[in-house]
DNA sequence: CCATATCGTAAGGTCCCCTTACAAGGTCTC
DNA sequence: GAGACCTTGTAAGGGGACCTTACGATATGG
């Protein structure tokens, strides 16, 4: 194994979680800007939490927030502005009177859809730059370890 | 090549640039974990771009923005911040009375040193869990990818 | 000497997320 | 059923990490 341990005149090399913001931040750029060529200019990044994890016939605040780790408030937000573009609707829940059932509109629908194939598109076009293995390998080193580190205890 | 379009019933993979945020959110929780148990309590990612770009013998604002490509306001706000703490010191430049010196103090040093150690400790334990080559791998594929993605237009 | 560019700062805004607090509606127990 | 107790969603406010616009003070180059 080559194990020297760094001159200290050789430039450092960039740290490990630059380059990964470096990256999702180019790609996710990217997705914006094709979503903005298709006509959806106003989705933000932020919306991702509602596109990402809402099921086909909708659900509620509760499971968005808890799917995607944030606040309910915070994805309540995400939600009244979606609302306000038409990405979504609101429809009270007839089996309880607390909750409101959030669903994609028709464009709601077409816009997760073509977010979709966008980041098929994106990450097939990495691959044809580094090679097909190559990038194969970042996903299943990443997926691996966020998958660990989401699991800190084991259930009892 | 295995090329199936993905049926639609089969779980949907998790979006490259979420995972590349989780690993990222991660990797720097863990080294400002780490960073707090050596007594650096108060350092927060946004003071990296400091850390990361000022050079040993100090350099100005304006160097530092454009390194880490930010505004000089937004570098400037950390700055002031860090100096309140104790980890810079800003000093007039004999040679230009309109600009000043930031440099780290001793303090400034120490924590930059351990921070670095600290992102070669994190790397060399997540290449433990998934091995050395592929981690290697992860690596290279993204400076390859960040580098390319850094250099738009070719140089005149 | 004067136009112009550069150094840093001031003031305010945006985005994305959090905490604390609460009212309205369910659920469970006795 | 009548409380006690959990949920559901919302309101209000805040913080971190950035940006834009604007400026005063100094440097630089005709």
């Amino acid at each position: 194994m080559t194990d020297e341990p760094r001159m200290s005149d050789e430039p450092r090399r960039p740290p490990l979680p630059w380059l990964l913001a470096e990256l999702k931040e180019a790609t996710l750029a990217e997705l914006h800007a094709r979503l903005a060529e298709q006509g959806f200019r106003e989705i933000r990044e932020g919306h991702g939490c509602v596109f990402r994890f809402i099921d086909a016939e909708g659900c509620r605040l509760t499971d968005l927030a808890e799917r995607a780790g944030y606040t309910k408030q915070a994805v309540g937000e995400v939600v009244v502005d979606l609302e306000g573009l038409g990405y979504v609707e609101r429809v009270a829940d007839p089996l309880d009177k607390r909750a409101k059932i959030i669903r994609l509109t028709a464009r709601g629908r077409q816009a997760q859809q073509v977010a979709r194939r966008t980041f098929d598109d994106i990450e097939r076009e990495l691959a044809e730059r580094v090679g097909e293995e190559r990038l194969a390998t970042v996903r299943e080193v990443l997926e691996e370890l966020v998958v660990l580190e989401a699991a800190p205890a084991l259930p009892a």
